[in-house]
DNA sequence: TACCTTTGTGAGTGAATACTAACTAACTTT
DNA sequence: AAAGTTAGTTAGTATTCACTCACAAAGGTA
């Protein structure tokens, strides 16, 4: 497991800001440096590159989501719907106090330039589409969603519903409720499969 | 209405068609004039700056898009999923034919750094929300579709399912079946819409 | 023929960018 | 105390970038 000294959490997290404010274009060491108040190569002291740097976001966030997912304690009797409820609810909830990290995460496009840091990106995209596509095979096979509609295909339309609505809570300048219309979305779809 | 030239079009087609492949960070004007096969001054006769030539891709599609969904002969007693099918079919037909231009008009973030070309973004997207919306606003009026989840909630699930399903279209580099798998999750969502 | 407009060119410019070299002060280890 | 390591500095470098300048060829028009 890969640790990170207190200094690269740091600069991860100013370049986190910088991107959610000023768009990944207007990350650069110079800009970076200053906002820690660090002089350029002082970052080289930390992060070999500034490829590294974006790569150790990813990194990071993938293994707090990671730790947090799976460290949800959910009762015997707390049926599928419920336990994506509580799924869902971790993950907005990081959003919500960490808005920045949504437009780093979020962001497919902005790092085709190199395979690493797209590579990354999709990897965060499989874990949390895992959790959903397990939960919705489960609770297929035991009764407590309909049948209707394929396991794969429900797990796009629940995972799409959720994005579209980080979405427009980022469009919005932050300014929507994203727990609230989050929980709409999801409520939405489990009425519709609820049994 | 703004009209392009020959020329103008075919720097537009170039210009989506590196972004496409190499992302928005090899999209450089070097690059763009190489693709063509002219000089760099050249392209300057065409458009004013770099990002006019972005903005025009947004506009050219933008038109291309309100045109072609417009112009939708519906029949009087189709349904209004019938309706919806038509909309996406004719929309998810488009991104088939002409793969690169989902880069483009899908990448919210990477246009973080002018406030024109993101506001164009956002102008594409809302314009198929609002037929999204229309269309769920009418089916649950003239009880077609079941009024258990408001219309905004709604069209949010369908709008973020399709998005949702032309990005993994996207991630597999073209190779999932846009066509079936749009269709599928539109059905999904209007099997369990429909009364 | 003379002139104008359009569309192209080669050669450059200043600014920005990721990164490096050489050095230093402070702290840790021996 | 001596030596090594860590984390910082100032001053650069090579490269890339969007964009400009001065000029030219081709075609239409007076």
């Amino acid at each position: 497991m890969q640790e990170f000294t207190d200094r690269q959490i740091e600069i991860m997290k100013a370049a986190t800001n910088r991107i959610s404010k000023y768009g990944i274009q207007n990350l650069t060491i110079k800009t970076l440096a200053e906002d820690i108040g660090l002089s350029e190569p002082a970052l080289y002291r930390h992060f070999k590159s500034k490829n590294e740097i974006l790569l150790s976001v990813l990194e990071y966030f993938k293994m707090e989501m990671q730790n947090r997912i799976q460290s949800i304690q959910f009762k015997e009797d707390d049926s599928y719907a419920e336990r994506l409820r509580l799924i869902f609810n971790s993950q907005l909830q990081t959003f919500t106090d960490k808005p920045a990290i949504v437009s780093v995460i979020f962001a497919e496009s902005i790092f085709h330039f190199d395979e690493n840091l797209s590579n990354k990106v999709a990897e965060i995209m499989d874990l949390m589409q895992n959790y959903v596509l397990e939960n919705v095979k489960n609770g297929q096979e035991n009764g407590q969603y309909s049948k209707v509609i394929g396991a794969s295909t429900l797990t796009t339309i629940i995972i799409g519903g959720m994005r579209m609505t980080v979405l427009k809570w980022k469009l919005s300048g932050h300014k929507s409720n994203l727990m609230k219309d989050g929980k709409s979305v999801l409520n939405g779809i489990l009425k519709m499969t609820e049994k």
